[in-house]
DNA sequence: ATATGTGAATTGATTCACAGCG
DNA sequence: CGCTGTGAATCAATTCACATAT
């Protein structure tokens, strides 16, 4: 069924999950496109135009089941399996990740964490043992790895992505300021606080700007 | 100038704003859309067409200087002036963010932290004195401030952001996993990793996946 | 009566082809 | 002759209006 799905509907499932999963907590049971709606900052229409790529999920007249929804959101976006995932570079931004508290809340994993440093290798980090980023295949091949944190300087980045291509890592979230080439099998998605705060500096910088909105 | 400008040919911008500060310092004079669009991994067409939209910039049949491009990009995104930026939430996270190195790169200047943490208000971290978030408007009294960074728990964003916005902080760069609402005149932009997640295990969850390229 | 689901219309962004200039 | 700059064309995403189901 995902054919031609904009790369923003999924940003915007993420969100409409989070809040189902808010009305939950507060022990909402039926909600409706407006009120996802309002809560995600986007239109009624969106909202359903967005669900309607995926299925077809309310009833017609009264709207959507919380528990029902969330769900299928979670289905959709993937949250259902384990995702295995290791920190790459255990620097200060690596070491606040591996003790980042509710990774865990959608099965993702920390299974190990790999630096360059020799210092840090074989030591643990919280609870990751700490690997060289020359034993990436000797990790891959004692533990099924599904994600890599990229949290490496801007310098080692397409290197230290280069080895993670080689062993076999599908999927790279990547933290460095900078674009890291990969092949098609491969995915990456960044963030980029520096790149974030400078789009910042332009929309503050020019006028023209009517929105008030948030962005990924 | 500046009309119907895609958001996300401004994100592009500040990718060609790095390339350019790469082969400057490798000491390259001149370069091409050909070869900013490879650094940056797009068309030749979207590196000419981003920049017409605010100008023309090089030399027909022989490119663009590096030094002028990466002057008048940096005019463009506003990073001739200096930003003046408080960290809200003294957690890890804000710690963190107050030992960044190269923030003062472009002229982002940290100028005070601000935390609801009585134990924290009034020492320094880093170098950066600890005010109360009740003591916003005495700070902004005192000193310019025009960017908030937002790394306050989830629960505490939306309240944080009010006080901001009531005490007048133009800007907000949120790191909390939510969206947080502000009237118009409040400029948000967000860095969600949780969000990056989600959204990269989407894509490895589901096929129909042709890219290996990156998303902000 | 009410709120979803969806084809059609509109708006927006990207791609293209080539005119324009050095 | 080469590479930029840009109107025109294509492609994608959002908005809308309303038919549809409960």
């Amino acid at each position: 069924m995902p054919k031609g799905i904009p790369s923003a509907a999924v940003s915007r499932l993420v969100i409409y999950l989070r809040v189902l999963t808010d009305l939950e907590a507060d022990g909402v049971g039926r909600t409706s496109s407006d009120h996802l709606a309002a809560e995600a900052n986007v239109s009624a229409f969106q909202v359903r135009k967005d669900l309607a790529y995926f299925g077809s999920f309310g009833t017609r007249g009264s709207g959507y089941v919380v528990a029902t929804l969330k769900r299928e959101l979670r289905r959709i976006l993937g949250l259902t399996r384990q995702w295995n995932v290791i920190i790459v570079g255990m620097g200060r931004l690596g070491q606040a990740l591996a003790a980042y508290p509710q990774l865990d809340q959608y099965d993702f994993e920390l299974v190990a964490g790999v630096d360059v440093d020799r210092a840090k290798v074989g030591t643990r980090i919280g609870d990751l043992l700490v690997y060289h980023l020359d034993d990436l295949h000797q990790l891959l091949a004692e533990q099924r790895v599904d994600i890599a944190f990229l949290a490496v300087p801007v310098g080692a980045a397409q290197a230290a992505t280069d080895a993670l291509v080689d062993a076999g890592v599908p999927g790279i979230l990547n933290f460095a300021p900078t674009v890291v080439s990969v092949p098609p099998a491969v995915t990456v998605e960044s963030v980029d606080f520096l790149a974030g705060l400078k789009r910042l500096a332009y929309f503050l910088h020019t006028p023209a700007h009517d929105d008030g909105a948030v962005t990924s």
